[in-house]
DNA sequence: CGCGCGTTTTGCGGTAACGCAAACAGGGTG
DNA sequence: CACCCTGTTTGCGTTACCGCAAAACGCGCG
């Protein structure tokens, strides 16, 4: 990939999106590039945090581990997104291991060349500050989920909020476009395998969604979801 | 309350602690005082969000009110926490409305002041970073918690997180020094005041906390209740 | 000192969701 | 083309937790 390459990812990331030309062209320049196959890992939960990442292309999803055993997933991260930034700005280790669900491409910078580029454009430090408010409102909103919600509503805002995100309009539906299984929903939504799986099936039954036995979602009535995943 | 006292509550703050003399004199210079009785609320959820806070005395609970009526507590706040930066930081309204559970005072600046400051003291903003990474990691952490774990666990491991922060070392045990009612345990927690009372009510017969029809707990046997938040 | 109100406690079903187990489908591989 | 392997579906018994209801307690107020 060029610089030139680079900087149009840029552009369209969270954390250069918008910044003067000067900025982009200064991170491409720094930036080095990394190619992860299918199922491969990006790092691992606990080691020491010592790079920033930007997807370009692709999709990781983020899981965490606990220590009885048990996953779970924190968020799916495509084009744009930064990854690992938190855990090096505060000097812990990752709190999570991002993992692609398909081939996928990262730029990435060390801690120190990051801060480099922070000191020499502040905006920087902005719109990370910016980045960050918008993962604590994401996770609250979650959280408040998980507490309050019982699960077929979880799992129906979940699936709405992936659509949302990454969704493509096809004469069908909306089409989640990559793989999601159940398992992934369930460790998403804090429920098991099985429940997504009954309640998915009812709402193929519904009509709402295609893709039975299958990994690849179809929303047919997204208009049906939205109610399930507001009713009281 | 004079600069100099200021500077001191400054010091000790998430924001401003261990930065220069300077930055503590301009910061405790541009700040407006607030006092808060029991009960009464800082701001609405829903407000626009104009002024960051910083706790100066006392304590703050932060509830979320969802559309249909529950309640989440997402976390308590003492001295030198920050409460609003998110919300200001970011141009959305207050997600959240923090209520005084004990004579509170804070200091709070403007939207604009708040800026200039960090213009003038870039390692505000990088204290920003850092203290959100810090809500970052926290919130990850419950989630995982009411996703995966049940509820005598989450509610140890949040008594004990409580503790953690704000307990006082008595002849006793480890005494939580404000009032922490059952029915804020089930919000911090996502579950119902009943199974925390009874879950509570366990414990006290088997010593490991005192307090029984109050709010003001004792953790007689830390090191039990740590074995219950930590059990597969 | 006694009354009233808010919080806590406790009992008792009821049920949403879990967890095990087994069958099933489909895609990839040899 | 048949096989295997992985992900999905479905049935069934179990249970952790909820939700209602009522009683008990303690604190503050008059």
């Amino acid at each position: 990939m060029d610089i030139a390459a680079k900087v149009t990812v840029l552009d369209r990331s969270n954390l250069f999106g918008g910044l003067p030309q000067q900025t982009l062209q200064d991170g491409a320049e720094a930036a080095k590039e990394r190619k992860l196959d299918k199922g491969e890992a990006l790092f691992q939960q606990g080691d020491e945090a010592a790079t920033h990442y930007i997807v370009s292309s692709g999709r990781l999803r983020l899981d965490q581990t606990t220590s009885d055993g048990k996953n779970v997933v924190l968020r799916f991260m495509g084009p744009g997104d930064m990854v690992g930034s938190v855990a090096v700005m505060r000097s812990i280790p990752y709190p999570a291991t991002p993992i692609a669900v398909e081939e996928t491409r990262v730029l990435s910078w060390s801690a120190v060349r990051m801060m480099e580029l922070m000191h020499a454009h502040p905006a920087l430090a902005m719109k990370t500050v910016h980045m960050m408010g918008g993962r604590i409102e994401e996770l609250q909103e979650r959280l408040q989920q998980v507490a309050t919600q019982q699960v077929e509503r979880r799992i129906a805002a979940t699936v709405l909020k992936i659509a949302g995100q990454s969704g493509r309009r096809t004469e069908a539906g909306v089409e989640i476009p990559f793989p999601l299984s159940r398992q992934d929903l369930a460790e998403m939504t804090g429920t098991t395998l099985h429940t997504v799986s009954r309640t998915i099936s009812a709402w193929i039954d519904e009509g709402i969604i295609e893709g039975r036995r299958s990994s690849h979602l179809v929303i047919t009535r997204p208009h049906r979801l939205v109610e399930i995943s507001e009713q009281a």
